[in-house]
DNA sequence: CGAAAAATTGACTTTCACGTAAAAGTCAAT
DNA sequence: ATTGACTTTTACGTGAAAGTCAATTTTTCG
């Protein structure tokens, strides 16, 4: 039976809106099936979905996306291609773990903030 | 003697262009001295560059980075204002730890996607 | 000093990722 | 048949964060 989603549904699941989803369609990112015009949304375009906007969170553009969408539905066979991909894994490897280390460091910050926060409060609580 | 930066070795350094620091200077988020109309930086401006770069790169926006900033520079002695504040950064830290999230579930993928390059090199190695 | 290199300002343009408005189609319930 | 909630397409608009270009200064160096 094989549920189907309705647009208005996976938005309010994850927040988006519809405009973004189709969006996404316009820019061959999913591809939902249709009835007459109307979207209708498998539990594999919701999971695409899911993944497309984890891309996006972490600062991925539209068009890495789309690559590495394209990997996974058809990797490359050809020995160039298959070479610049790795190239490109390594290059979004290192960025990503340069952006790891970024959090971790604005982590330990607001740690810091908060801290000074805490320290106000119990200064003004005890003025009080 | 406290030594200035002229703006392209911090260009030249952090890879942004001169009209990126300009811009940042209009918006408020550095203050570089001068000498007539040239811009001097100091090791403190610099340090202030490199922070700013980091939340770029986690996708903090403009208005975020000018806030935190404004936060070391002054803290508020207010308990509303205080108050917000923490609230603030709760939702950063919520917002990092998904994205910290994200990256390693990223890199995961990656490695499943070098793999499966490799395995492919292999066999066109073994192929020819 | 005087030319070349570097820096400044201001205006305009671009890219990305949608937002928004308009006008019409779909569908279930009343 | 109508209402109301939802959906569709098309097309123009927007905000953030710079990039680009041109026309001046300013600084540096031989």
């Amino acid at each position: 039976m094989d549920k189907y989603y309705t647009i208005t549904e996976l938005t309010r699941e994850f927040g988006v809106s519809t405009r973004t989803l189709r969006f996404y369609e316009d820019e061959g990112l999913i591809h939902p099936e249709r009835r007459g015009r109307t979207r209708l949304f498998r539990p594999a375009d919701r999971r695409l979905i899911q993944e497309i906007l984890r891309g996006r969170r972490i600062g991925f553009t539209i068009a890495e996306i789309r690559e590495i969408i394209q990997v996974y539905k058809d990797p490359p066979g050809e020995l160039g291609q298959l070479q610049l991909l790795m190239k490109k894994v390594n290059e979004k490897r290192d960025d990503l773990r340069q952006k790891r280390k970024d959090i971790d460091e604005t982590l330990s910050e607001l740690d810091q903030v908060e801290e000074a926060c805490l320290t106000r409060l119990a200064e003004i609580g005890v003025g009080t």
